[in-house]
DNA sequence: GTCTATACTTAGATAGAC
DNA sequence: GTCTATCTAAGTATAGAC
């Protein structure tokens, strides 16, 4: 008999993602990780190769949490398809707020992104993806999602870095580009208004 | 006499820009500045209190380099409003194509935040909001620019993680996503529709 | 203003016993 | 699978001479 397992891997990814999002990646390191599952730093060498293949794990169940709170929002919306995507647009942008460094890992450009990663960050995006193809025909889907998601992004990267210093009000800020960034009914209906694109 | 300067300030802030911009904010330590301007890391100490103070330098300069990237573009461009904007756009897209380790800098939610980066920060704002000026209403102009920064930052964020990775064509995405967050010709005739929102 | 020297801290990662 | 012990490396920052 081996000694026995103090913890488990997702133990291990779960405490990782706390520490993080209380103090942000940076400020996380691998005996700060074991000292919460009650481990020493070298054990956790056994379970991840690396500190950042520990971090692409961590981002994965990010990711997840991130699809769970947006899957939420839709079953609890009604059935009207500008309402369900507000919805879920509202939820994203309480997920980004609720937990601003573990959003930071979601984007951050020099991330791990192993497989996992990729698998859970595609399937982060399929509440939108479902419920545009609601409302928008099969080729305007991808695009569309596109549109929406780097308006969020972006919107909640602002805010969170401090850039809405100008006075006036972020909420109407996101109304509108809500607004400007939703489908529109009159884009459903195939409706077309010269000089006015539909989508 | 003491020992004459063998760097400047703006010397010190322009190296560190550089490697910055080659290898990312995370991987330039005090002392590969020190070395890229003929110095020893302490000597810089007396030039910038902290590291986060030197960066804080940096992340001003960037924004003073956008803000002539964006001066520029508009400068190029013809007198119709919309495709002023539409050029703006594009060399903001540009710009973090160009320098995305720079870029990244200035939205990074722990970055220092002097006054003088805070300072750029609005003087970097204004090329759009001179532009809005000229097709919106006064009350419209900072939420209008809030929504069209929102898309663009995280449209090029997007870009720069790598996720746009499910096919399709992101030019298509950013050309419709301008589309939808620019101001239209209807909105500025303050035509009303029922049902259509005219901004 | 710059230097040498160094304190101080911390990190990621590995070797080998149990 | 976990441990102790350790390597290796690097960083920020300070003290004090010139």
């Amino acid at each position: 008999m081996p000694t026995p397992a103090k913890t488990t891997d997702a133990r291990v990814v779960a405490a990782a993602r706390g520490l993080i999002e209380q103090r942000g990646t940076a400020a996380v390191s691998m005996q700060d990780v074991a000292a919460a599952v009650g481990v020493r730093a070298p054990s956790l060498y056994k379970r991840f190769p690396t500190r950042a293949a520990l971090l692409a794990a961590v981002e994965a169940e990010v990711m997840a949490k991130l699809r769970g709170t947006l899957t939420e929002a839709t079953d609890r919306a009604g059935r009207d398809g500008r309402d369900r995507l507000l919805a879920l647009a509202v939820a994203y942008r309480g997920f980004a707020h609720a937990h601003p460094h573990a959003y930071a890992l979601l984007f951050a450009p020099d991330a791990p992104r192993g497989q996992d990663a990729d698998a859970a960050r595609a399937d982060a995006a399929e509440p939108l993806l479902a419920e545009l193809r609601g409302v928008l025909a099969e080729a305007d889907v991808l695009p569309a999602a596109r549109v929406v998601t780097a308006f969020l992004h972006g919107f909640v990267v602002m805010e969170l870095a401090g850039a809405f210093r100008l006075g006036g009000d972020p909420e109407a800020a996101f109304a509108r580009g809500l607004d400007a960034v939703l489908p529109h009914r009159v884009s459903v209906q195939k409706q077309s208004i010269t000089g006015i694109h539909t989508t």
